[in-house]
Parts: C-alpha cells; structure tokens; sequence
DNA sequence: AAACTGACTTCTC
DNA sequence: GGAGAAGCCAGTT
C-alpha cells in the first residue's frame, strides 16, 4: 500500500529519531511536509501502530515539555528519556542539547 | 461528505 | 511570567 500519508511519513521520521534526542510535534510535521500540523502528528503518536519501533517518548512539544503519553504520565516519559541520555531542564527537555536536527 | 476531536503552537490579557 | 482563547492539520466517526 503506498498511501505515503503524513501518518506514515511521521512514522518513518520518529524511527529515525536516534537515541538521546528528542523532536519537537512541529518539527516532526515540517520534517513530515506539512508545518504547523503539530497537532496532526500528536495524533499520529497516539494511534502509534508500532510502540516498540516508534520512540514517540522522543517527541515533546515546542518548549521540550513532556505531553500526553498516557503510559504512565509525563513521569514515566521524563525516565525513559533520563535513560535514553537526554538532557533535562526541571520538567522540561534540554532542546539545546538534546533536539534532534535532521 | 460533513462535523468533531486531539499527545500542538502562538498570541493576547 | 502565568492563564486563557484562537488557529491550523490530519484522522476518526
């Protein structure tokens, strides 16, 4: 099937995401083809079809704050991402050090 | 096909 | 600086 949707693309981009960096939702949906579609790719992490192969925990917002994840809240997300070797700020990602540019 | 929802972002008060 | 409201995009019902 090659719908090659934003879905899709927003799949392929977040395995891409390399250990200890994070993305932000609208650099992921620039990087996707549509910016501004943060909103969008939230969603698309939300349906994540492949939680093992898809690091949506690497995936914050704007500022670096941990949203959604409903695994275990933002806390959970916060240790993962502690483990993984991001840098963090209080509650918030380190995106000076740890946003991933692709 | 239309309307609502949602893990977002940005502006304004 | 913190809280609230509006806007934008894609998906689901």
């Amino acid at each position: 099937m090659q719908k090659n949707t934003f879905k899709q693309k927003v799949y392929s981009l977040a395995k891409q995401i390399p250990k200890g960096k994070v993305v932000t939702y609208g650099q992921l949906a620039k990087m996707a083809g549509s910016p501004g579609a943060a909103r969008a790719v939230g969603m698309c992490m939300k349906v994540n079809p492949d939680p093992k192969t898809i690091p949506c925990h690497r995936v914050v917002a704007s500022d670096g704050k941990l949203t959604g994840y409903a695994f275990g809240g933002v806390d959970t997300k916060k240790e993962i991402l502690l483990k993984e070797g991001v840098l963090f700020k209080d509650d918030q990602v380190n995106l000076a050090a740890s946003l991933w540019k692709n």
